[in-house]
DNA sequence: CGGCTATTTGAGGTACCTCAACGCCCGTGG
DNA sequence: CCACGGGCGTTGAGGTACCTCAAATAGCCG
């Protein structure tokens, strides 16, 4: 476990290598419209660049934000723990996504983030996304926007945890991941190599690790999937979509228009 | 099931009652500091009074707001639908509570709500709320934080429905809705009515009404809970605490200090 | 090759579900 | 005021989706 990122100092911070972010320009670019100025001004943000290991900790419960970090690539998660220790993941972040836009808002975090791969972050320092979201209320909006989509995916989650046996309930997210990889990627193959163990699968959906594994054997000899060694990769995203009932109006793609 | 919102016509719009709107400030100064300008702001705003009877739908997935709806009195619920009919009531929404705050920034609505009794709201105009959060950053500030809060209590049930069993998941819950009431009405009695039924508790925790009414009864013999004849109401909210490992910091009652 | 971790498989258990019947509360109308 | 009806709550019995525990296998990295 690496050094939590509340105790690092900031040096080095400088926009004069903003081509980096361009990922996370893409991102809000998906989700609302930008101005050339807009766009102009998220590019020379200042940013501290980070790299970490797989499983290390982004966030911590308890603690406040002194930057906001954004995913440049690698996977991330927010997760929750009860009191028998049962880990509930209730939410997956992919390369572009900002991780900590709340701690511009909120002063506690209510929830643990961890690497899931190895991954490389945008360190922004908050005064600095903050001055830039007052002077300029379009991207006020524009973060606005992705916290609400966020929030929109984990109502979906609600509905697929409670709701959602377990093959429907894991076709479901790995739909929503080969729609929201092809969104930031903008490819349109069906397979994607999906980087997450059976164990961080049944910390999404609350399962056990076990009846996921059992649950992917299913989908595999549906078609759906394939499995190469250690490796998950989505094979027929209608066959997905199909077996999970997957409507994409949740992750409102109309709203870019 | 009565007319819905999105065909009412405005009509009688004007600030001239803002007293009603009194709660609504209540709430959103639980959450963060607001000037007596942004205060008298908020008070200022049109809106339409509208009162609904229990079980009438006030948004519908796939439509377009025009009023943003504030929970005056009674109580309501957002809710997502499975392709097999199976409900999540993914938010409960109480006194004082706007109820679209998202129609804002997104154009189309990601899920149902209803009324779950007796409710009236005040509509108040999208583009007048719009023009004030533009005029007033301290107030787009307000419309934040409340979204996050509310995001932050979605993390927390799915971590509830996730990870939880039936019992403290039930308990969890009574627990966050006497925190709730406490704070938007001001009074410390642990004894509260939940005027919720079975059918609908199961719909928030993802059981079915024969095992809340199980659950039920367990939590009554510990004390916890009284119910008399239909109604349910708290009794003992540290022995619910215990039962079911609450711990309040998601609700972020520390921001508006 | 050795050792660690993730995956796989089996067997048995249980928390919760399903179906069905019954009873009680409460609003309604006679 | 009582009779009626419908909805909600209650209880029982049986079923099942998923869990727990445990051990074996397989991939991966040094």
């Amino acid at each position: 476990m690496s050094e939590p990122i509340s105790r690092m100092t900031m040096h080095n911070v400088g926009g004069a290598d903003g081509g980096r972010l361009d990922i996370f320009l893409r991102k809000l670019l998906g989700q609302c419209r930008l101005s050339t100025i807009d766009q102009q001004h998220l590019l020379a943000l200042p940013f501290q660049l980070r790299d970490l290991p797989a499983q290390a900790s982004i966030l911590h419960e308890g603690d406040s934000a002194r930057v906001c970090p954004i995913l440049l690539s690698g996977f991330a998660y927010r997760y929750k723990i009860a009191a028998d220790g049962g880990r509930q993941i209730v939410s997956l972040r992919i390369p572009g996504d900002p991780l900590d836009f709340q701690s511009l808002y909120l002063q506690t975090i209510d929830h643990h983030m961890q690497a899931l791969t190895p991954v490389s972050l945008a360190l922004v320092p908050l005064p600095a996304l903050e001055q830039l979201a007052e002077a300029r209320p379009s991207i006020a909006r524009a973060i606005l926007v992705d916290i609400l989509i966020e929030a929109s995916i984990g109502r979906e989650w609600q509905l697929n945890i409670g709701r959602r046996h377990a093959l429907p309930r894991l076709a479901h997210f790995l739909c929503e991941f080969v729609y929201r990889m092809q969104l930031i990627f903008a490819h349109s193959s069906d397979e994607i190599e999906v980087p997450i163990t059976q164990e961080q699968l049944a910390d999404i959906l609350g399962l056990t690790p076990v009846h996921v594994n059992r649950t992917l054997k299913t989908i595999e000899q549906a078609g759906a999937v394939v499995r190469k060694g250690r490796r998950l990769y989505t094979r027929d995203v209608a066959a997905l979509a199909q077996l999970a009932d997957f409507t994409p109006l949740y992750l409102h793609r109309d709203n870019a228009n």
